[in-house]
DNA sequence: CTAAAACCTGACCATTTGGTCAACTATTTT
DNA sequence: AAAATAGTTGACCAAATGGTCAGGTTTTAG
């Protein structure tokens, strides 16, 4: 890609004659940040130039420097916002829940999270792959520590009879799996649907496939 | 990394005093291929170095390039060696296959490549996710004709009543997601198991859910 | 045995790229 | 209004890296 500073971000902000600073830190981070979150999905890490993000958020390379220290640590933001937004809106389970309700919620809620922000996904996906050199930390407290939580719910489901799976560890991999594809493999997908991208309708198409063909494998229905 | 000649790959070739050419050119070429998979996987394509791959072979980087031209060139064979597996012992399915038979099979066969080769799912995964630059052809081609024909044969099965699965697609990306996922997410798998790496029983502990789970989602048995 | 062909590799080069910095402008504070 | 603080950016640099090549050694062909 060319360095070009023609199709700079506009915003409604620029309009102002005056902004504050504020408002020019809030919104130059925020441009980098997207712009970054691409750049380094599309390149991975060591594919992504700085020049890059600079040429997508329309910023002068220098300013990216000056608002994230170096490449690592714009990397790292990245990677942070997009595991604090991991629980976000995901069900809480207990051994009362109903699993029905519960695991239709689930599959739900994260196929919504995948269609909504592929690009998360990818990332994500991608530092897994490459053996997950930054996530290591959270993948042995926070994530392990959520999973044992829920397979020993669904444990108790399992020894009550409302569910058929005696291996939980299995289930949710597999929800998680079948979820976060339609994101990770976007491009896969969408090319066998012929088409450019997603419509409002593939979600909904995925989400009917999947509930009933997840519940009727737990043995629900 | 450090450039280190010390972890040279030994062979019982290297113990012979002469080596043919084709013996050479054979085994050389081997372990660089091998070498560049790895490297690819854990740096992807730009972050990857010919030292790097250099380094993992035991060889001189000046010897990587006299094997195989250039980086774009060894990483495109590395790509179509991968690619040329990808309908290795898979399932024949036409309209009079018994779909438990074909599906339990399918699963299998995809299962058992998974866990056989990790780094090849990986790669490929990486590749998808990256937005398919060097995959375009094959999946507009090989891989769109192979999924369309399986989808119609699966279509028929489902207007006999034979499966109930109304949308083939569907069930054809929920397969590839499940199976595959065991080699791309390997390192977060391994990690919710509390292990260093897959043992024999893993595989058969996800054939042994899979399997069940898939064909009682597709309202068989 | 000798010439040709294939293989090997240290040294070198051009380009890319992460990062710095000094000089500048705009905003905020006193 | 002027001093201080914050934001901006072109120019530059050192390190990393893909790729080349000449001169070497080993294997093969005649």
């Amino acid at each position: 890609m060319t360095h070009n500073n023609q199709d700079k971000v506009t915003t409604v902000l620029e309009t102002t004659a005056h902004r504050s600073q504020q408002d020019i830190r809030a919104h130059n981070q925020t441009i980098i940040l997207r712009a970054a979150e691409e750049e380094f999905v599309l390149q991975s890490y060591r594919g992504a130039t700085m020049q890059g993000i600079a040429d997508r958020a329309g910023l002068p390379k220098a300013n990216i420097h000056y608002y994230f220290k170096n490449k690592r640590n714009l990397y790292k933001i990245v990677l942070r916002s997009i595991i604090e937004e991991w629980n976000d809106g995901l069900v809480t389970m207990t051994v009362d829940s109903d699993p029905k309700t519960v695991i239709e919620k689930f599959v739900r809620t994260k196929l919504h999270q995948a269609f909504a922000h592929p690009n998360r996904h990818k990332l994500f996906a991608i530092e897994v792959i490459g053996g997950a050199p930054h996530l290591h930390d959270f993948m042995s407290t926070t994530m392990r520590e959520w999973a044992l939580d829920k397979t020993q719910v669904m444990q108790t489901w399992y020894s009550q009879g409302k569910i058929g799976i005696a291996d939980p560890l299995q289930l949710l991999i597999l929800i998680w799996a079948t979820t976060q594809r339609y994101a990770e493999f976007e491009t896969e997908i969408v090319g066998l649907l012929q088409k450019e991208s997603y419509d409002e309708q593939d979600q909904a198409r995925a989400a009917d496939f999947l509930v009933p063909f997840i519940l009727r494998g737990c043995g629900i229905e």
